[in-house]
DNA sequence: TATGAATGAGCCTTCATTCAT
DNA sequence: GATGAATGAAGGCTCATTCAT
């Protein structure tokens, strides 16, 4: 971009090499994401993070110090701009705290099921204990502040009489559980089951329950999906 | 040194020695397990399997063939007779689905949280993947019959008109989430948290959801506990 | 032998392992020194000195946990016994300083001409800058107690009148430079050298050197050798 | 960016970066030869010499063709220039034998106090049994050649009957030694030492041993310096 | 000419496994 | 049965070398 008005063919190359390379890292991280999730951390080889990335062993290092760094880049870089959006939905719907979690949970879903990040959960509570900083920052930054979320979607229907008045703190994780399963049933068992219930059904069904568990009996079922 | 006495004794030496030999292979499987669920298999040194065990590394060997091996009693020697004695519960209090699921899921949360075979879930999540004929026997005799377990009480309170007519299949899952993040959580993340919900408070939530969530509208909530 | 009277084949045998246990590091710290000093330390690959000393790679690590640590250990284990040996000279020929001398720098020459002890100041010239620690032991415990020996020496000479009034704290390292220079040499050039002048040529005319330019004028060549 | 301009300076520009291109060599085998005598051969990365030297690494590959090559002309455009210098002194002082010695060890004691090339000796020393190739190179061009200077240097003084008739062959190493090992301390020790003698006052030994050493009894002390 | 990203062979180190005692 | 010394294959990491730009 910057010397393309230089000349045609050199721009363009190294506007191609310094894109890859500043591609690089990440294509790095997606290969590493893949394996530590299928195998865990310590039975996965550089080597086959190598060849999955289409690069040589060597050029991990040009990019990661170790292989504790590339872990840690793969949690760090991969999950905090997930937590960053899902902030940016507690604002759309807070006149209707039910649409508001049915929409958090929906969205969550889709984030697990349908991108690589859905590994990360199964990642973390298989290596976490081994990397106790990233353990930590996994925690603070994505636990706590998903916790924080849900708690603030909790407060919101119960003030409004829409849900019953329940133990918040505690109903936040008993609500993610489902989720959370779901993502790491899909890393783990998925190859051995044989006529699993479908994801969507799946959904359907936690929100199923977690919506009738927490409405405040008087309530009449909301419908508008 | 022990039997070093010519005589009186060795009766009684001989039968600790046996049952000390008897009790071998559930020693080291015992170590094994809360090394296995702490640091994962390929983290965990067949040296400190056999240190916690109080016996040399070649000793492992006279037991089991190989590290794999070892991973496998763990697993298989562990869990069945606790599927089984959790199948003995069903016949008990068939006249009362309520009750029963509350049975069910309290005896199970039991076993997760103070027994080492909490810890036996997420080592099978982190695991798993590599140890594929191991995978399937964990699906085939624990997750399978547990499930079988759970849909005879969720269908029998669906019959007897005591919990709405839900999607009873995906709904096994759903309830069994909260309970299985509760014995993977103590075993990943409980170490970073600082103000966390406690386990009998977490208890009584997933029950008040559950039980919530399923019961029929005009049914009067169980406190018979 | 603490159990020889129970069983003679166990104990031969058990003595056997224990003494071949015992002389391992030494067998492994002599190959080290060999290679070490003939290739440098990063040019010498632990698989050379495993297989010279007739072992695999693993086991130099049941003895030294490091490469660097064998390193250590090879100057350490071999130099402070030969400085404790010369130490007992001292005592033996207060009376003639001239013979005293003449004896130090033959026994000192006779150790580094004809055990693997020589190839030790080639050695760590060529890599004590890399290995502070090591450096800072072999100047403490070597050459500052090998130059405490000469001082004496030469102190007792200068006293006695039969040396000249030098500046012995100079003088000594001068004295000893031939001596390590051939250590030095035999290690490094002997190789490429023709027609070279003999070590035994080599001690004479260092001494012949030496001895006379120390010698107070007026007095008569010792020639009692 | 220093020729963007598009006239005026260019010829300026050409003759800087001509001169600099020709003097490219040198700075490469100058950081070459600092980091080799500091960390020897091997430890000696290619990255450290082009940081030192400023340039990249592959720029290293447009004037050698490997690290054994740069290796090679590290020694070979060293030292020649150096002998050939000193061999210039020995005509000069051909009518006062010991003047000629002192002069002779004075300049060299100069050169390798002063000069980075102080430092091959130590190199040549650690590193030499691994290029045989420049092992005889050095032996051939440098030490026989130094040889001959000095077999000349004491011939003469016999044969004038200022020296002792003594084993001249043997006592050119010998007279010698302390200058090397001056040379190789700095690079090897000095760091460690506290107290250490000072180079001048090392010298002076030096001279006051040798000169001593080899004078003829009757022959007074030659105090002209 | 100069750069620096990429490579891959090689080495130190670990650890599951074996076996003589 | 029990031990622990010994093994050697395998993997993380380094760095000399190449080459497209």
């Amino acid at each position: 971009m910057e010397d393309s008005h230089h000349s045609g063919a050199t721009g363009h190359a190294k506007t191609t090499a310094r894109r890859r390379k500043e591609a690089r890292p990440g294509e790095l991280t997606a290969a590493a994401l893949a394996l530590f999730v299928e195998r865990g951390f310590a039975a996965t080889r550089l080597d086959d993070i190598a060849e999955r990335a289409g690069v040589s062993k060597g050029t991990l290092y040009l990019y990661f110090d170790s292989k504790e760094a590339l872990f840690k880049a793969v949690i760090q870089e991969g999950i905090v701009p997930a937590i960053e959006a899902g902030e940016a939905l507690l604002n759309a719907f807070r006149d209707d705290p039910e649409r508001l979690l049915r929409e958090m949970l929906f969205g969550w879903w889709q984030l697990l099921s349908s991108t690589p990040l859905g590994g990360i959960p199964k990642l973390m509570i298989a290596e976490g204990g081994n990397f106790p900083e990233v353990n930590q920052f996994y925690f603070d930054e994505v636990i706590t502040r998903a916790h924080r979320l849900f708690y603030a979607a909790l407060e919101l229907g119960v003030a409004k009489g829409v849900f019953r008045p329940v133990d918040i703190e505690a109903q936040i994780q008993v609500i993610l559980a489902p989720l959370l399963m779901l993502a790491i049933w899909k890393h783990s068992f998925a190859c051995c089951a044989g006529g699993e219930v479908a994801p969507q059904r799946y959904l359907d069904a936690t929100l199923d329950l977690i919506l009738n568990g927490l409405r405040q009996p008087g309530q009449k079922e909301n419908t508008d999906e």
